[in-house]
DNA sequence: ATTTGATATTGACCGTGGTCATTTTCTGAC
DNA sequence: GTCAGAAAATGACCACGGTCAATATCAAAT
């Protein structure tokens, strides 16, 4: 006789939460929601790979183990924060203008560029949690992935883009490229062009329309 | 006054031994492979994401710190045994003739792709010393991935594929495809497409030939 | 054979993420 | 008010990766 533990997150609980309103206890809300400031406050101090378990409960109050109650793991914290700040990004990038170049295509995405390489160990994260995540429950920054490629897709079916593929792939590509350049900027090799110029290159190929 | 901790892999010395030889005790060699024959073994036994460092010491009969005075962490183990098998891996492809279509390129990479995603844990350290890597001394996967950049674009120049590309642009496209694929692969969401047809579709819009 | 300085090994120890049985707090029914 | 059951919070505890001062071993010089 074995038993399987199924894992209760609350964050997912409350993120999925159906009209059958079950009891919430505002308690929770209130403790999560200082969770989640002391983590800001800490990482605002020691950066995201300076974030430690303990400095944040301490901060915030509360139990070590009731952070493990709010969140399965720190990288589930980790994956509400940056998704978050991801997630506010591709809410400006909606309401920009089609970019109608590679160039101009490139600019929208310099914020999230920095961002995303801000610290290797957020890169890292990301590449955990975006679309690679193990995703037993879809988090935020897959999340985030998905609205981006719906972005992208929507700003590639009206530009003067390649019309002998699908905007979903060719969207799909650009994800991949912009990985791609991430993951060559933290190389100690390759660390001499900019990653906006590499970008190009690469999109400028991907997306040249087939004459 | 403040100290730097200056770390010495022996695995990097080793590796980089200069001919001036200074002396390399064969001591050091016999416990360096004791201790991959033990990982070896261990991996055989739980996988790797199962491997534990107290398990290796324990099965090839050293200290603990005997295990990080060769590796710098675990992950240098896991690259140095990961990045061995994929090395192999191209030194296989270099010996095929080269593919004249996007389906026989795919079937080329089938093996790597399977390599690559037998467990979530190996796609995780690939992607973490892959380029991506801290790359403080590039290790056995970074320099595979080099290998293999190296066998793409030469497949590339001799290939029926577009040349208004450089061919080494095209093999850095192609990997950051592989890695886009794998991803998706370990994703909740797209896990349906086998990865091998959506390598296809990827390469045959990323590798047409421009008319 | 002895000394000496470099190199390799040891294992007690620490930091940190994560667990879980127990206790506290809440809420709704009476 | 109070009682019962559920939800939330607690903190001692564990597992595991990694450190480092102390020790043992080696090899070259005398």
């Amino acid at each position: 006789m074995t038993t399987v533990n199924i894992k209760f997150d609350r964050s997912q609980k409350l993120g999925y939460r159906c009209f059958m309103t079950k009891p919430v206890q505002q308690r929770t809300l209130k403790t999560r929601a200082k969770l989640l400031a002391a983590a800001r406050d800490v990482i605002a101090e020691h950066g995201f790979g300076g974030l430690r378990a303990d400095q944040v409960v301490k901060r915030a109050g509360v139990a070590k183990g009731t952070f493990f109650a709010h969140f399965a793991d720190k990288d589930a914290l980790l994956d509400e924060i940056i998704g978050g700040q991801m997630g506010d990004m591709f809410r400006d990038m909606q309401n920009r203008e089609v970019p109608k170049s590679v160039e101009a295509l490139v600019s929208e995405l310099v914020p999230l560029l920095r961002f995303m390489s801000c610290e290797r160990y957020v890169f890292d994260v990301i590449l955990r949690k975006s679309g690679a995540a193990a995703c037993d429950a879809i988090g935020p920054i897959a999340m985030s992935f998905g609205q981006q490629l719906e972005i992208l897709s929507h700003w590639i079916e009206r530009g003067p883009w390649r019309t002998d593929a699908d905007a979903e792939l060719l969207a799909e590509g650009i994800q991949a490229f912009l990985l791609q350049v991430l993951a060559l900027h933290f190389c100690a090799l390759h660390s001499g062009k900019p990653m906006e110029e590499r970008l190009v290159e690469y999109l400028l190929v991907w997306l040249k329309p087939v004459t």
